[in-house]
DNA sequence: TATTGTTATACTCTATAACTATA
DNA sequence: TATAGTTATAGAGTATAACAATA
């Protein structure tokens, strides 16, 4: 039986395969899991409760108390109540958090070794056929 | 600490936060993981040696016995010695493993839903950015 | 002796259900 | 009573190290 594949959906495929392996080495590369990571980058724009995080990162609400928990050990993460309704934790990313996000930004190597290959007009180009498949509605 | 990114860089995590998200989705409506379908589709193009399976998937050989033997005992793959050495086993996909690698296509909308939405000309245009992209060397 | 695959083990990711504290 | 988060638990993904079978 011959599978039929889109060229397009086949590249498509092939892009968010190397980008998600070259992500997850840079996690590795700085001790973190890709989930682990993703949760810190998540924090860099900002604190967050960890049902906002939850929402975000479109995972269980337990699960995030794992991964902050995790994280906090490590000293990366802070957890406070909220003053205003101390049901709520603000979880905040600390100075050390702040530095392994960074490292892996540098680790990551996709956007500057493979988009870094293209022109500002491509790179234009690309930002707007991405906004438009990814636009809302 | 304001973090600076480049737009591109955004969206592109954004587009592959979307089609991550969507191919769990549609794993998840036929039963498997992510990880369970990604095995089975990549046999789809014919069967391969646990080995093989272990480099193309980028995970130990060790995991792949597990995804495997999970596969299997579900009759959605078939593990056979190789005759001509004994110790490769071969691995193929069943009917009913093409059965259930079909509908995980047409559960994944992601292409149909976004990448639909480009003209004929955009997605020509696309392609050639991401062979651009992701050409070796 | 080297290679293929499996087993034993341990840790992480993830979700569901039951629970605590607060509102 | 409803909500935010945690705990207990269980299944799945993943890797390392030790092992068995075959070459």
């Amino acid at each position: 039986m011959t599978e039929v594949t889109d060229p397009l959906d086949q590249q498509v495929w092939n892009f968010v395969y190397a980008y998600d392996a070259a992500y997850g080495r840079a996690a590795q590369a700085v001790g973190l899991s890709a989930a682990q990571a993703c949760l810190l980058e998540h924090l860099t724009g900002g604190g967050r409760s960890m049902g906002e995080l939850a929402v975000e990162l479109l995972c269980d609400a337990s699960n995030v108390t794992q991964l902050v928990s995790r994280l906090e050990a490590r000293g990366l993460v802070a957890r406070v109540p909220d003053p205003a309704d101390r049901r709520v934790k603000r979880v905040s990313i600390t100075a050390a958090g702040h530095r392994v996000s960074h490292a892996v930004r540098r680790a990551f190597d996709f956007p500057s070794e493979r988009l870094g290959r293209l022109t500002e007009h491509e790179r234009r180009q690309l930002s707007e056929l991405l906004a438009k498949a990814l636009a809302p509605g």
